[in-house]
DNA sequence: ATTACCCTGACGCTGCGTCAGCGTCA
DNA sequence: TTGACGCTGACGCAGCGTCAGGGTAA
């Protein structure tokens, strides 16, 4: 008897497993005991503490219950092919990860340059960064990151100021009805142009993806940030603005 | 009407989430509508709009539910401890899927350099591996690869052979009940010690990590292989045969 | 009346953890 | 009798998917 089959409890010891897991691989037929007492406990013979090595071993590689199950009752059944797939879904685990993890890492080095960030701030950073990521190609987003690092962290910290300077000029004179070709308005199209340029490098392919973001998303950045109304009027002025600056075109 | 409040349907639609998952976040609590219609019906505002942005973009950095909740709901609450925290936890995940590909491939490569490989021999493949990556340091396993390469292709093929026929000849001794210390047994030590040799290049680390193996598990292998009984006693004799090989120690 | 919505349950999935209530006893 | 084990349900977890069986809006 001593020799011939353990219970679940010794088998549990033995393998570093928990008697509810191996309940459970029973009930779904995993690994079910070759025997069993009167009582109905569970005894597991020799064989089924091999089965259940091999469980394991599958189980370290990352199968499911349900492809180790396949793996060790279908008698036809290509391993080559099941490793293959796994290994792919595996990668592409790890991309997805690593992706993320770059994502944290910049967020992380952001708020450990900013001190104490208070919550909302932090949400709107985020915001922003997954928004940039949802406009911008991974090539536009490296671009921008040597565009901030040539334009220096001061100027990036006074940008944001700027800009509700210049578009709250910008409404005043939309809201006066002034022509966008009368020169006070050319001049602030020059201003906004500029400071365009000065954080996409003149690359036109980012302009227009700072373009669609705000067409699209003008109506989110505004509630966010709660204090300016009609974004699109604003960019659809701006824009006949300088076109009338420059009829050559 | 038109622009005070979006239906589930609708703001699922402008979302590309579903309306289940939006029921979802109502039931835990998480982003309830701020109206509903005499009907019932979940009318989202601006504002709940906005809460939803920020509940993807939490979700989109891979946090769960209720750390979003937490986020958006706690007042005072460290952004960068929860970023840190996740930083580390994704990290993990990506060594641990690293480790995992790297056992695939490893596996996908003998795989395919074996040809079409039936289910059982994939399954004892499997097992020695994680058999080896249970009993030997990463830096043995290291070494072990390196001495295959040395071996090559061949050798390696012929040796459970070659340990089958050796351990064969030393189960018969024992059984004849010969002196450990007559020349014939001394003779199959040496030869058990060279072939030990060969494959560990001499390194007593790895020496020592086999012997723990076979104790161990010796009746595992034997199980698996279905051949040969009492492992510990061969191993026992052959090490009595080498102690009496060199008395000088 | 039809159709396209909306609602509230409630079960299913993965891989077990964690009781509860009861029987066994190597 | 009392532990230390064993047994079978059954619920819980995360984050929804997926019906079922109704009411509502235009």
């Amino acid at each position: 008897m001593r020799f011939e089959s353990l219970t679940v409890g010794e088998l549990a010891r033995r393998t570093g497993l928990t008697v509810r897991t191996l309940h459970h691989y029973d009930e779904i037929g995993l690994l079910r005991p070759s025997r069993h007492s009167g009582a109905g406990y569970r005894l597991y013979t020799v064989r089924d503490v091999a089965r259940l090595q091999q469980v394991r071993s599958l189980r370290q590689l990352g199968f499911s219950l349900e492809e180790v199950r396949d793996c060790l009752d279908r008698p036809g059944f290509s391993p080559l092919e099941l490793v293959r797939l796994h290994l792919a879904r595996v990668r592409e685990q790890i991309e997805l990860h690593r992706r993320l993890c770059a994502r944290l890492e910049a967020l992380a080095d952001y708020l450990q340059g900013a001190g104490e960030v208070p919550a909302d701030e932090f949400l709107r950073t985020i915001e922003v960064m997954t928004m940039m990521e949802t406009y911008y190609t991974p090539e536009q987003m490296e671009y921008l990151k040597k565009r901030r690092e040539e334009v220096g962290e001061e100027r990036m910290k006074q940008a944001p100021a700027d800009w509700a300077e210049l578009i709250a000029q910008v409404r005043a004179e939309m809201e006066k009805g002034t022509d966008p070709a009368d020169p006070t308005v050319q001049a602030l199209a020059h201003r906004w142009q500029a400071l365009i340029n000065e954080f996409t490098g003149g690359d036109p392919g980012i302009a227009q993806s700072v373009g669609r973001l705000w067409r699209e998303q003008g109506d989110n950045l505004v509630a966010q940030h709660g204090a300016q109304y009609d974004p699109r009027g604003v960019s659809e002025y701006i824009g006949k603005a300088m076109a009338a600056g420059k009829p050559s075109s």
